[in-house]
DNA sequence: TTGTAAGCGTTATCAT
DNA sequence: ATGATAACGCTTACAA
């Protein structure tokens, strides 16, 4: 490989100058900085990454944390990611950290040992005060991550008008006796409690009264909804929609109500949650919450890439909007 | 950060010594062997990887290229990847090269640039031509490829076999009339001659002759197959199995049978290619060829590290087995 | 067994 | 406007 001393022979000049037309800086005369081209050109030069980053220099690369490259959702979101990433000059490190902490720590590294320049973590598996310390060496943000920390940057959805959306959805259906799963009633934190306050919401919006038999707890497979829905038809008085918090819970729904003989909608219209790939084609294809994870990707990345171009971190959580997607299970 | 003169300082020593300890190096007596480690440990150091680049030795880093991240096929593939290398202590730079020949060149300068040590390609996009000159920076390696270059170290699927236990499954469950869904019928190269071998072979076998009637070419999407089953059941002379060469034709193929009221397998045992992840949702469940994209990650990660470890390039291309997954559309 | 010193390819400082 | 030189952190002859 052609160095930066093979240009400045071949160019007549000084390795100083052709730094200098590398780096876009003043101070050169234009015929210097033609001849220079040129000799970088002939010799198919290209800056040695090692030397500019053992200089102090930006490594032009973002690392990336996701828990599984199969899981669809975090395909999305990678994908925005590394799209946008390198439509900015950016390259992307991605690991899967496959629910090791240790995997999260040895990559989180990168930053350390300035293989990376910042990180996007779209999973947490440490606890922040774990992570916190890396930030030091680089800009961290969080993706869809529901934690008190104020100090964290991080980009989430709107559980809440999403679940609002989503209860409305089946209000205006006709329903009014409507079935709601969550992960924990009382949250405190997190994501359920964003969701419970949308439910709230759109419950008290049109004058319903929430019945507590009808708030299932703790359902997030496919199995848990078999047999939410063999329970729930076991009920004397029961729900005509129910709005499962996740696509899983729905398909197995519907998967019972095909079993069982139930119609979808007519006798029980279901709503899940995430708009998992399934969801387009299940029977009937499924109603659902959807997080845009393309714009999830595209702001992390912006918001590393910002960061790293202002030199400081803003601490706002950004939060994108989720929307309702209407198929033929409601 | 700490350096190699700030342990070398805390131990008591030269930096030549803490680099022998770093490296596993002999001639370091067990006492300093200790100290440095002390050292080390105490300073919280690692070894500045920029430094070490510029010394010329790996950056233990695989350059990935995928078409794209959200496409199930490939995600397997790249979780496949990646874990291995990382178990080998490789990191892996990934890159969607989302059909751009321009972003598949500009990724593998990292190559050029020392960024990476070694390239998996999992869909070319420029010919071989242009990549070719890549492999004097380090090992490149294809993936289901099927091109005749022998110069080129490709790991493929077994296409031929695959087929012909796909039709060998039709014949064995009764069915002497088999459709044939090929790219090429005589093609000179690639995925499709084989495949048509595969096909061949079965037939003969069974000593059954080929119906010119019933091979149908360029059937590629859903829609392909939608309109191949109204074709198929307009026939005199119809097969009453059809090997459909994609999961997404036999989808097609599914989809119209539906709306027809046409029984499968009853009236059309379907076998599709590929066994993507609707193959399991539909209805009926698809049978079709697997091919294990866990294997050939795992075959292409391997094959970098080890031809990296050697110091040269094996050419034979690897062959893995296509296996048949029997559901119920046949 | 240990240490000294040169060099990898850049960029920044300081002269000129 | 241009150039000489030091420095980044590490590894490796070569010396001791």
């Amino acid at each position: 490989m052609a160095t930066i001393l093979d240009v400045a022979k071949r160019a007549g000049l000084s390795k100083t100058t052709v730094s200098r037309v590398i780096n876009n800086q003043d101070y050169v005369s234009e015929e210097n900085r033609a001849l220079v081209l040129q000799a970088m050109k002939e010799l198919d030069y290209h800056p040695n990454p090692a030397a500019r980053r053992l200089r102090g220099q930006l490594t032009m690369t973002i690392g990336v944390l996701v828990p599984s490259f199969t899981d669809p959702f975090f395909a999305s979101l990678t994908a925005a990611i590394e799209q946008t990433a390198y439509e900015n000059g950016y390259k992307t490190m991605i690991c899967q950290s496959s629910g090791s902490k240790e995997k999260e720590i040895s990559f989180l590294n990168l930053l350390k040992t300035k293989q990376a320049d910042g990180m996007i973590i779209t999973a947490m598996e440490n606890d922040w005060n774990d992570i916190q310390p890396f930030t030091k060496h680089g800009p961290i943000v969080l993706c869809d991550e529901y934690i008190q920390e104020p100090s964290v940057p991080v980009i989430k959805f709107d559980q809440s008008n999403g679940t609002y959306l989503g209860i409305q959805h089946l209000i205006q259906t006709g329903h009014h006796k409507i079935g709601y799963c969550t992960g924990a009633l009382f949250a405190e934190r997190g994501k359920d409690k964003e969701r419970n306050q949308g439910y709230q919401k759109a419950m008290a919006e049109a004058g319903l009264s929430i019945n507590p038999a009808w708030i299932f707890v703790d359902r997030y497979t496919a199995e848990d909804g078999k047999q939410l829905l063999t329970h729930m038809m076991d009920m004397e008085d029961r729900p005509t929609g129910i709005f499962t918090g996740s696509d899983e819970v729905a398909a197995g729904i519907l998967e019972q109500a095909n079993e069982l003989g139930i119609r979808i909608p007519e006798e029980m219209a279901v709503i899940g949650f995430g708009d998992r790939p399934f969801a387009e084609w299940s029977h009937p294809k499924l109603t659902t919450i959807r997080q845009p994870m393309e714009s999830m990707g595209q702001k992390a990345a912006q918001f590393i890439i910002d960061s790293l171009h202002s030199g400081d971190v803003i601490m706002d959580p950004y939060e994108l909007p989720s929307e309702i997607i209407i198929r033929k299970s409601t």
